[in-house]
RNA sequence: GGGCUCGUGGUGUAGCGGCCUAACAUGCCAGCCUGUCACGCUGGAGACCGCCGGUUCGAAUCCGGUCGAGCCCGCCA
C-alpha cells in the first residue's frame, strides 16, 4: 500500500460502496451488469460443492450474491474455495454472468446472475460459529445471542430490526428538522435528583466524595434551553435508570426528548401528532393508523372505560359499571344477596366487568386460571358469568343474586351468547380498574381480538397532578415534578391547613389535575409530557406540597429555580420511548431485539463482561473503599 | 426482596428412577460428486446430562443449595 494521498475521488464516489476491495455490494448485482468484470466481498454464507464446481453464496448486509468457482476453467481459485468455510471473508474477482437457464432463483435478488470466480481470496478465516447464522429463524438461546451479539447482527431478524430503528431515528430527525428545532446535546454526568428512578453515580476524581449522576432525562436541561430563548429544542437523548429490568425496560435506554416554549398542551400535542404521523408512514408505510386525529381520552375516561392510562384501542371490550344492574331488583335494595358485592358496596367501593367474546365455554381450569392471573395483581377473586346460546347468563353465582340480577349483569356488560362476563369487586377503585384493565389487555391479545398489523396510538390527557405518598406524608409528582396545573384547577395548589409546608391527604391538592399528556400505542406507553409551570411563585407552592423546604428546593433545584426568576417563556413538551417505539414497530414484545448490545435481565453485558471490579488504583484515586453491604440490601452480598 | 420457567454433544430438542457405556435433527471432519441454492450420497468424531451436595442397591431422571438465562410481582414512567 502507498501513502495516502489527497482526495481523488468526487464525493459521490466517495459516499458510494465501491472500495478497494470491492465494486460492489452482495445485494446490488442484476442481469444487465452481464459481463462486468467485478471484484466482491462478503462473508460465506453457504457453501455447496461439487467436486468440480464450488458454488458460494457470499453474505454482506446488502444481499446474497451468488459465486461460482469451476475447477476447470479457475483451478487456483477452486483450490482456495476447497478450504473455504462458513463465515470466512473473502474477496472474489470473476465475472458477471447470466446464470444458465431455469437455474435462476427467483428468492434472491440477485438470483438472475451470478459471479463466476476468476480468483478467491481469503481475507479472514472464521471458526464454526455457535449457532446458525444463516438459518434466521432457528430459535437460539438468547445468552448465546447476547454474548455473540456481533454475530446475531449478522443475521438477517436483528439486522432488519436495526435498520428499521435506523430509519426511525433518521424520519424523526427529518421531521424536526423540517419543524425548526434544534438539535442539542445535553451532559451525561449530571446532578443527582430525588425524584423518580434510582439514578446510576459516577464519583468524582477532581471532587472527592461526591459524584456525578446519570440523567435520567434531560427534563431540566430542556427547559432551561427554554428560557435560554431556544424556542425548539429536540435531542436523541440517552436516559440512565438504575431499577430492575423488564422486557420493555433496560438500565439505559434512549429517548426522543423535546421542547417548545410559547405553546399550549394542545399546541404541544398537535405537533407530536403531526410528527408520529409522518415518521410512521415514512418508517412502516404498510402499517395502517387506527384513528386519525388521535383519540385524546380524558385520564379518568381512561381509567374508567380501559382500566388503563395505556389503552390498547386495537379492540373493544370495555369496563362496565354493574351497580346499576346490581340494584335493580330484590327484596332488599341494600343487598345483592352475595357478600363480596355487599362489602364492595358497603365500603363504597366499585364493582365493575368486562365480557370476553366467545369464552363462555371456558373450561374450568381456564376459568381458575383467569382468577389466578387477577389475583397477582392484588384482586381478592373474580366472579364470572357464561352466557348462554338463548342470551341468558349462568354463574356459580346466581344462588346468591337471583336470575334477575344474572340477566341485567349480562345486559349491563353487553355480553352476547357465548361470552363470558368477568367481575372484579372491591373497596379500592384503583385496584378494579387496573385488574380489569390487565385482564381486558391479556384476552384482548389471546382472543386474537387485535389486527396486529393497525397501529392504535391514543392522547391520555389530564392526569392527576400528585398522588398521596402516605409512607413520606406528601403529594408525590404523578409524572414528573415540573408538570403544571391545568389553569381552572390552579387554585387547588393548597393545603387544607392553608401552611403549604404541611401536606396533608385530606389537601385540594389532590384533585388538580395536570397539564399532562401520554401518548399510548397498542396499549404500550411510548412517551409523556406536559406543559411546565414556568412561574417560580406556582413551582414554590407545587413543590412544597411534594415536600420539599424552601432550603431543600434550592439544594435540588436552585439552577433552575434561578433561571425562573430571568424570564422563563411558557413552555412545554414530551419524551418517548424510541426503543418502544421501535420494538412496536417490528412486532416485538421486548426492546432488547431492537437493541444493538442490550443488557440482560440482571443487568450484565455477557459480551464484555460488565460490569466489573475497579482496579485497586480507580477505587484509590477516588478516595472509595468497598466495605460489602449489609445483608440483605443487595445481591452483591460481601466478599 | 419475592414467585414461576428453563439449563442434556457446536446448535435445537428427546429421554424424566434401572432397558442411557444417552436418542434425533442439524452443524462439524473426511471421501465421492461439474449446476446447486436447506445440494446429494457414504463414513467418522463429538455430550457423562450447568455446578455442589443429598436420597437410593442404582440418578440426566427425585430432593436441597448454588450459578446463569427468561417471564412476572415489588420497584420503575
Amino acid at each position: 500500500m502507498s501513502e495516502p494521498s489527497p482526495a481523488s475521488t468526487s464525493p459521490e464516489a466517495a459516499f458510494g460502496p465501491v472500495t478497494p476491495y470491492r465494486d460492489a455490494t452482495c445485494g446490488e448485482l442484476r442481469a444487465a451488469d452481464a459481463g462486468r468484470e467485478v471484484r466482491i466481498a462478503g462473508w460465506v454464507h453457504r457453501r455447496r460443492d461439487y467436486g468440480g464446481l464450488i458454488f458460494i453464496d457470499l453474505r454482506d448486509r446488502y444481499g446474497l450474491t451468488q459465486i461460482v468457482i469451476n475447477e476447470s476453467e479457475a483451478p487456483e481459485a477452486s483450490e482456495v474455495a476447497n478450504g473455504v468455510r462458513i463465515e470466512f471473508v473473502l474477496e472474489v474477482r470473476g465475472t458477471v454472468a447470466r446464470r444458465l437457464a431455469g437455474t435462476e432463483n427467483s428468492k434472491l435478488a440477485t438470483g438472475d446472475i451470478e459471479v463466476q470466480a476468476r480468483s478467491v481470496e481469503i481475507l479472514s478465516e472464521s471458526q464454526t460459529p455457535p449457532f446458525y447464522i444463516n438459518e434466521p429463524d432457528a430459535p437460539v438461546d438468547e445468552s448465546l445471542r447476547l454474548r455473540y451479539r456481533y454475530l446475531d447482527i449478522r443475521r438477517k431478524p436483528l439486522l432488519d430490526r436495526l435498520l428499521l430503528r435506523s430509519e426511525l431515528v433518521r424520519a424523526i430527525r427529518e421531521t424536526h428538522h423540517r419543524a425548526g428545532f434544534v438539535e442539542i446535546e445535553t451532559p451525561i454526568l449530571l446532578k443527582s435528583t430525588p425524584e423518580g428512578a434510582r439514578d446510576f453515580i459516577v464519583p468524582s476524581r477532581l471532587q472527592p466524595g461526591s459524584v456525578y449522576a446519570l440523567p435520567q432525562s434531560p427534563q431540566q436541561l430542556k427547559q432551561l434551553l427554554m428560557v435560554a430563548g431556544m424556542d425548539r429544542y429536540f435531542q436523541i437523548a440517552r436516559c440512565f435508570r438504575d431499577e430492575d429490568l423488564r422486557g420493555d425496560r433496560q438500565p439505559e435506554f434512549t429517548q426522543l426528548d423535546l421542547e417548545m416554549s410559547f405553546v399550549t398542551e394542545q399546541r404541544v400535542m398537535d405537533f407530536v401528532e403531526a410528527m408520529i404521523v409522518e415518521v410512521s408512514r415514512a418508517v412502516v408505510p404498510d402499517r395502517p393508523i387506527a384513528q386519525l386525529p388521535f383519540p385524546r381520552i380524558d385520564y379518568h375516561d381512561a381509567i374508567e372505560r380501559y382500566g388503563s392510562d395505556k389503552p390498547d384501542l386495537r379492540f373493544g371490550m370495555e369496563l362496565v359499571d354493574l351497580a346499576a344492574a346490581l340494584a335493580g331488583p330484590g327484596a332488599d335494595p341494600d343487598s345483592t344477596g352475595f357478600r363480596v358485592f355487599d362489602e364492595t358496596i358497603a365500603a363504597r367501593g366499585r364493582i365493575k366487568a368486562i365480557a370476553a367474546p366467545g369464552m363462555g365455554d371456558a373450561s374450568r381450569s381456564q376459568i381458575d386460571e383467569l382468577v389466578a392471573f387477577a389475583r397477582r395483581y392484588g384482586a381478592k377473586g373474580l366472579a364470572h358469568v357464561s352466557v348462554n346460546p338463548d342470551g341468558t347468563g349462568h354463574s356459580p353465582i346466581a344462588k346468591f343474586l337471583g336470575d334477575e340480577r344474572i340477566a341485567a349483569i349480562v345486559k349491563a356488560a353487553a355480553a352476547k351468547s357465548g361470552d363470558l362476563v368477568l367481575i372484579v369487586a372491591d373497596a379500592e377503585a384503583d385496584l378494579v380498574a387496573d385488574v380489569l384493565g390487565r385482564l381486558r389487555q391479556e384476552l384482548g391479545l389471546r382472543l386474537g381480538l387485535a389486527d396486529l398489523n393497525v397501529l392504535a396510538y391514543c392522547w391520555v390527557y389530564h392526569f392527576p397532578m400528585y398522588k398521596w405518598d402516605s409512607d413520606r406524608g406528601r403529594w408525590d409528582a404523578t409524572h414528573n415534578p415540573f408538570s403544571g396545573v391545568v389553569p381552572e384547577d390552579e387554585k387547588l395548589l393548597v393545603t387544607a391547613s392553608g401552611d403549604p409546608y404541611r401536606p396533608t391527604r385530606q389537601d385540594p391538592a389532590g384533585k388538580a389535575r395536570a397539564m399532562q399528556y401520554d401518548i399510548a400505542l397498542n396499549g404500550w406507553e411510548l412517551g409523556g409530557g406536559s406543559v411546565r409551570i414556568h412561574r417560580r411563585e406556582l413551582l414554590e407552592r407545587s413543590f412544597a406540597l411534594q415536600g420539599y423546604s424552601l432550603e431543600q428546593m434550592h439544594e435540588l433545584f436552585g439552577g433552575i429555580l434561578e433561571a425562573f426568576d430571568f424570564g422563563a417563556p411558557p413552555h412545554g413538551g414530551i419524551a418517548m420511548g424510541i426503543d418502544r417505539w421501535a420494538a412496536l414497530f417490528s412486532h416485538q414484545t421486548n426492546i432488547r431485539e431492537v437493541m444493538a448490545f442490550p443488557k440482560t435481565q440482571s443487568g450484565t453485558d455477557l459480551m464484555l463482561g460488565a460490569p466489573s471490579e475497579p482496579e485497586p488504583e480507580q477505587y484509590s484515586e477516588l478516595g472509595l473503599r468497598f466495605v460489602g453491604l449489609e445483608p440483605g440490601s443487595g445481591k452483591a452480598g460481601q466478599s
